[in-house]
DNA sequence: CTGTTAGCGCCTTCAT
DNA sequence: ATGAAGGCGCTAACAG
């Protein structure tokens, strides 16, 4: 593996030299520079990344904390971020939670202190680990949160309208007809789940719409809990003609819970989900469900981060919360001829 | 950010003990040791990793190749690959190839020449990609592939038996009383997609099963494909009583496809899928599909890769192939009392 | 058992 | 416009 010394004796140039033409600073003589170029292409040169990011103090690599990489719920986030990554050469490390935070904190910390990354972006995380989360932003490493806010803290962060989202669902609904309505929460110990569903109760107040306690059910965001919230919802008298998952995984569950009681969807009974992850439009029915802009997401927070790197650590705070918009798909139908 | 300097003075040692410390090399007095330690501890002190990968000639970090890493198909292999990675902290980094190896080689060879990482697992490939393969392979990296296999080169490779699964979904599909069975298969400028084929080929001709032209669909994995597939078998008279899907994706579609014109599955005909995807049992019919054993498959990989490095540039050669099996769920059913 | 010394490969003043 | 020299933080002989 050729070294800049290589380059250098084989372009007759000292490696200052060298190190000038690779990184564009400083006045080269254009013969010099391509010499120099030339040699680096024989020689098949790559600055050797680990000494590189030694003398600056500069990896070139961020890393993203969430629950799971392979959850589907990421997918378009983690596009929409490596997106303004991969032109910038900036490389990305994932670091897997687990929804295990806390026991987690010390490897996150050795990874922050070690110097493996040049800035960390959290997607989502509980309310209860606010307080790790700022011990996250006490190492003075640039932050970008996603999907959680951080009360009177400094901090880049980037969410969408849950509020918005909720009232879409609601209205959509309503305008299908529908006025019994159910609605199958995520896990409330999230800030998204928390303000969607305070959305849906608003949403449903202001409309006037009925809403029985056993109109909702608390999930946790799991497949599982959709299914079961469905089958509560079925053994009412009446049942709702819709349902509302607040996320397309319950959703699913659902859907797959009336199926098997013999219900179809949506003839028998709407369900409308939340996120439109990628699988949405490839399930039967095709799933109706507000769009979370995850692409854009991931993308602005990552160049909200990059920034911060680039100009001083934690130094542009922004808060940019992202509207939302219903995806009419098959899953819902109009009430009125039943 | 403390460093090595600051915690041999704190605990009044040279840097070189307190590496000794760290590393555990060398004999070290307790008592210096237990120094060492409280100095670290109350400085916050972690290596920094550039440093330290700069004179160790190694980064502790493994780079994935494949072709997006938000698609589904990935999960468990991401999930068994850090399995295995995790308790040895050795870092992952992904990089995409979005099926476009060809002009994401540069790239690639920047990241190995440039020491970002110690080896480089891949995970598929075209057929037509065998030369950049091998020049990767050239590098003299340590590699480990996965689900290709290099006829005639020395080095790890972990496969499943792609032949056996389709034996396997053919035989039990003969088992439920089917004779007219559809096929759909991936793309085949893939080595997996062509195993599966040949193994349905030879399973139908074995077991005598009729295979007219216009049972076999080449698909490309995509779901839209296996939507298509399924629009065509619908369109013959006689159908054919089953379908098998190359990939679980295209048994989505098939499945879709199926219910858009109003049959039902598996009631009026069956589907069976491959590989079992996260999302295969979440599904309505809930997928019947060949397991592929990706968590091993990953874990595997990711041990042969980790000891090629410990014990020297791509001395273990090893080609492992695991079995499948069929898990049976609710796509597909038994004829006879039609 | 512990300290001294010499780099790992690169960037960056400071001279020239 | 270019070269010389120092140092980023760490590990690994080599002395002692």
């Amino acid at each position: 593996m050729a070294n800049i010394y290589d380059v250098g004796r084989l372009a007759g140039v000292s490696r200052s030299t060298v190190s000038r033409v690779l990184n564009n600073k400083g006045e080269v003589d254009a013969k010099t520079a391509e010499r120099v170029w030339t040699a680096v292409k024989s020689l098949n040169y790559h600055p050797n990344a680990s000494a590189r990011a030694l003398v600056r103090h500069k990896t070139d690599m961020i890393g993203v904390l969430l629950g799971d990489i392979t959850d589907p719920y990421y997918q378009k986030l983690i596009q929409g971020l490596e997106s303004v990554t991969r032109p910038l050469n900036v490389g990305v490390v994932y670091y897997n939670i687990y929804q295990d935070f806390a026991n987690r904190k010390t490897g996150i910390l050795a990874v922050i202190n070690s110097g493996k990354v040049d800035g960390l972006m959290i997607v989502g995380s509980r309310l209860d680990e606010r307080t790790i989360v700022l011990e996250l932003l006490d190492c003075g490493m640039p932050i970008a949160l996603v999907e959680r806010d951080l009360s009177g803290i400094k901090v880049s962060s980037v969410l969408s309208d849950n509020q918005l989202g909720s009232r879409l669902a609601v209205e959509y609904l309503k305008g299908l007809g529908h006025t019994r309505i159910g609605c199958i929460t995520g896990d409330l110990h999230w800030q998204t789940a928390i303000e969607r569903f305070a959305g849906f109760n608003d949403a449903m107040a202001r409309h006037r719409l009925p809403l029985p306690e056993s109109h909702i059910v608390t999930g946790n965001g799991a497949h599982e809990s959709g299914y079961l919230g469905m089958k509560r919802f079925l053994a009412l008298t009446p049942q709702p003609t819709a349902v509302f998952a607040c996320n397309d995984m319950m959703a699913l569950g659902a859907v797959q819970a009336a199926n098997e009681s013999g219900y179809s969807v949506p003839e028998d009974i709407s369900v409308l989900g939340y996120d439109d992850l990628v699988f949405a439009p490839l399930f039967y029915p095709q799933l109706t469900t507000v769009r979370q802009p995850f692409f854009q997401m991931g993308a602005i927070a990552a160049l909200a981060l990059i920034d911060q790197i680039a100009t001083g650590k934690q130094a542009a705070i922004l808060k940019k919360v992202l509207p939302v918009e219903l995806v009419e798909r098959k899953s819902c139908r109009a009430l009125g001829n039943v």
